[in-house]
Order: structure tokens, then sequence, then C-alpha cells
DNA sequence: AACCAGGTCTCGA
DNA sequence: TCGAGACCTGGT
């Protein structure tokens, strides 16, 4: 399948979607309750899965025109750096429940640990799709059997997490009309949710909810933003800035700069 | 063995 | 609206 420009490594380690793993030179992943397993064979990726071509494309943004996004996002030579040096790193559509359940676990957590718990949460309500491979589940399978929450190692996220599941299931959140709305009034709608705050707000508009001027801002992105472009002060102040100076794709520049202090990270880490 | 993590909540100014 | 502290738990 053509998927366009991919980096597959880049695109699906950055951090961005906690259910790929790397096995034997192959990408496998769950998406909308199915199996897909990836590999690249020159220009183009070999999909393995029962999922359509459009629900594939869809996922992994093909209607983007990231030719034109890229040169939108090139307003100085530290990005352009960036989109040279990760060239084929891309953003994922990803199904709104799934991902803004994930991000409220992602809270004051490392990426390991993230991982650990969805994973966890996977296996003890979601549908088994094959031999240790599970379903995220859905709203309904937790609520069922909501007693076994305690058992993901979640930690105060537990609650609110078991909350979320619930206000979903009894149709409190709409994320077909706040893709619809506008980013202000999106944001605005997910922070009333225990658990989500501007920063998880803005990864939930931005990698499930189309909103690609969201620009999420934990402590690295906070640090390159000080130390880098001379800008510090309040979440809503930053991002204000970071929509401003990035443009209406921001959040795309915002991955790059994530994957960049990822990777700055890894390569310290290998050193000890 | 400490330190820290893709933050959020609560509370007070 | 904004800044300061507390906070489950496990990876490194």
């Amino acid at each position: 399948m053509d998927l366009g420009e991919i980096d597959l490594d880049h695109t699906l380690s950055c951090g961005q979607a906690f259910r790929w793993r790397k096995q034997e030179g192959l990408w496998k992943g769950i998406v909308a309750g199915d199996e897909v397993v990836l590999r690249k064979t020159g220009d183009e990726v070999d999909v393995q899965t029962s999922l359509s071509d459009r629900a594939v494309r869809q996922y992994f943004r093909c209607d983007d025109d990231t030719e034109a996004i890229f040169a939108d996002i090139r307003k100085d030579r530290y990005v352009a750096r960036l989109l040279r040096q990760y060239h084929g790193l891309r953003l994922l559509r990803q199904d709104p429940w799934e991902c803004s359940a994930s991000y409220i676990l992602a809270t004051y957590a490392n990426v390991p640990r993230i991982i650990q718990m969805v994973e966890k949460v996977c296996r003890a309500f979601g549908t088994k799709l094959s031999e240790g491979t599970y379903a995220f589940p859905t709203p309904d399978q937790i609520l069922k059997k909501r007693d076994r929450a305690g058992t993901c190692g979640l930690g105060y996220r537990c609650d609110r997490f078991v909350e979320f599941a619930r206000s979903v299931h009894e149709g409190e959140v709409d994320f077909g009309s706040l893709k619809r709305a506008s980013y202000l009034d999106c944001i605005r709608e997910l922070v009333r949710f225990d658990g989500i705050g501007n920063k998880v707000a803005d990864c939930v508009a931005i990698f499930s909810l189309d909103h690609l001027e969201a620009f999420p801002i934990d402590v690295r992105i906070g640090r390159v933003l000080e130390q880098r472009y001379g800008v510090q002060g309040s979440y809503r102040k930053v991002g204000a800035w970071a929509r401003e100076h990035f443009g209406c794709y921001a959040g795309y520049a915002q991955e790059f700069i994530y994957y960049d202090q990822d990777a700055r990270n890894r390569t310290v880490n290998k050193r000890r």
C-alpha cells in the first residue's frame, strides 16, 4: 500500500501512540480493534490487516498534504533541521476514545510505564484478538469489570480512568462535534473532565480530533521553547505563542521537537 | 537508592 | 488567571 512518504520507525516510536511494537523488523500494532502488521518494501508499505485500505490510510493521515504542511511550519533553522533529520515522521489519526483514555493514564509517567499501563488495561478489559494480543477496551467493557481497574497499576489515575469511561459510555462526550468545533471550543470541552488538563486536551485534539494547531507542552517542549526561543510563562500564553509562530499546523512542529528531545535522551542514556 | 516522569488538582493571591 | 505543592508508581 502507498502510504506516502513515511518513516515507520520515526512515526511509530515517537510516543504519540502506545500500542506499536517492533518485532524482527516488523511493526505490529492494534488499530480500531484489529491487528496490523507493517513491513517496509521499498517506497511502499506491506500492510497485513483485516482493516479496509481506507481505514488504514485514514489512520496514517494520508489525506494530509504533508509537503504543504512541512513548508508551512518551516519557520526557522531549527525546525528546518528537524524536518530534514526526521524525514518521514508523520502524525497519526487515532481513535478519540482510545487516545483520550490513554493520555489520561499518561500524566506524570514515563513512556515505558504508560505503555505498561495501557497494556495492562487491554489485558484486563479488552477483547482477545490472538494469543497475548488484546484490543483497547470499550467504555462498556471497562464498566462491566470496573473492580479490575485496581490491578492495572494506574495509581491515582485509576478513578479518573474509570470515571471517564463512564462519561463516554453515558454519552457525555461527543467526539464528532469536538472534531467539528473550533480548536479553542474543543479544548474548553475536554478540560472539563477529571484528569484532562491543558496538555492532555492538546494531545487528544491533535492526535485524534484533527486540530493540528494544538501544541502540547510538556516539560521538555517547555524547556526548548524557553532555551531556543526565549519564551516562557503560563501554558495558555506559551501555547498561543507557538500557534502564532508555527502557524495552523503547529502540532506537527511540536511532534518533531518532541521526537528530537526524545532522541537526545536516548543517546545520552546509551553513553552511560 | 534516589530521581523523575508526554500533568492535574486544589488552594490561595 | 496564575503559581506553588502534593501526588501513585515503576523505570532507569
